[in-house]
DNA sequence: CCTACCGATCGGTAGG
DNA sequence: CCTACCGATCGGTAGG
């Protein structure tokens, strides 16, 4: 029996849980969280599992904000010594496709399935979705704009095309990657974004970079 | 009371019961199908439904099969009338934004959120959805290569990396179009292909196609 | 954090 | 295609 702990031992158990439920949703999806699954994977029962989030939906979205915090510690977060501009975004998606690429199944990136998985049901979970998306596009826009401003982009550059654009590679790279396992997918991601990037690139020849 | 109903009867009602599964997959998932739910919908008892399929994973194969028909219907059966090559992708292409653009909750692209939900989950559903996937990316590829032959596309191009880049745009329209519901979502993937397709296109200023 | 429960719903079967 | 039912599991609560 354990039945009174520390605050400290508290939160390592909180910390537990979430490790775990990040795992088996990055597999069943967060809908497929299971509070009982958890339970016996943790070996403890699942009163002592709920009652630190209090619901389902509680539990869900505090491994939805880990699962974002995991991506800004690991993207963002290692592109802030980069440039500004066009070497902070090559920099940023190229530790995306890393991180997706590394744990194959860990979390691939939660955040991304998620966004599949809630695109059709309203609700908190949905929204922190959202929420986590914009801010990544708003982040990426910036960087965009600032290449543009620098001349690293032609002045005529759509900033939001660019964005759109990027993101499908993201999301191609994540495909290939956890579905098919191609080995190939981080060096054709990179490859896409560097003729998105460059403008006009060396394979399919044209002019180079200004 | 309905004991016994004739064969064309009983295959009535197994269409009715796809039809409405493919709209509760869209929103719920294929895993979130439940038949219980689908009978009340259906105003119809739990073995009633499950007596046409045998079992819920029989259900749920079914489900996506008519959902891969669906889309050989809507995208590759609607481009056979173009000229092979730059022209047949880009028709084939277009119509399957359309598909996507139409029903937003209809069946989005089922085989694209079902790829995403069972990518690491083993079984019969993930092995038919990769089989549907590579023979829409083994059609895409055949047509990139007759351009590649036909001189419409540079002699130097890599094929699969084409593959890879229009399914990243296929795919960041279906994000958001499904998850943004944002309106210059098909414009912006047209725009996308455009770019990639015509290798230096107007916007970002270089060379026309030869 | 546990035991002991709750009603609801799950997938599925028997038998007609 | 229905009624009636099965054991298992779901999310969650009471009470300690």
């Amino acid at each position: 029996m354990s039945p009174r702990k520390s605050a400290a031992e508290a939160t390592a158990t909180r910390v537990r849980i979430i490790e775990r439920a990040l795992a088996l949703a990055a597999t069943d999806g967060l809908d497929g969280l299971t509070i009982g699954r958890l339970a016996i994977d943790l070996g403890m029962s699942k009163a002592g599992v709920v009652g630190h989030f209090g619901s389902k939906e509680a539990l869900q979205i505090a491994v939805l904000e880990a699962a974002i915090e995991q991506f800004r510690r690991r993207v963002p977060a290692r592109a802030v010594g980069a440039d500004p501009g066009l070497r902070r975004l090559t920099t940023a998606f190229g530790e995306w496709i890393d991180y997706m690429a590394e744990d194959e199944g860990h979390s691939g990136c939660l955040l991304t399935s998620v966004a599949a998985e809630f695109d059709g049901r309203p609700g908190p979970i949905r929204d922190a979705v959202l929420a986590a998306l914009m801010s990544w596009s708003t982040y990426v826009s910036a960087e965009v704009r600032t290449a543009v401003a620098a001349g690293e982009l032609p002045p005529e550059t759509d900033a939001e095309q660019v964005v759109f654009e990027l993101n499908g590679i993201a999301l191609a790279a994540a495909q290939a990657i956890q579905l098919h396992h191609d080995p190939a997918a981080p060096a054709r991601a990179r490859r896409a974004i560097t003729r998105l990037l460059d403008v006009a690139p060396p394979p399919m020849g044209s002019l180079g970079s200004p």
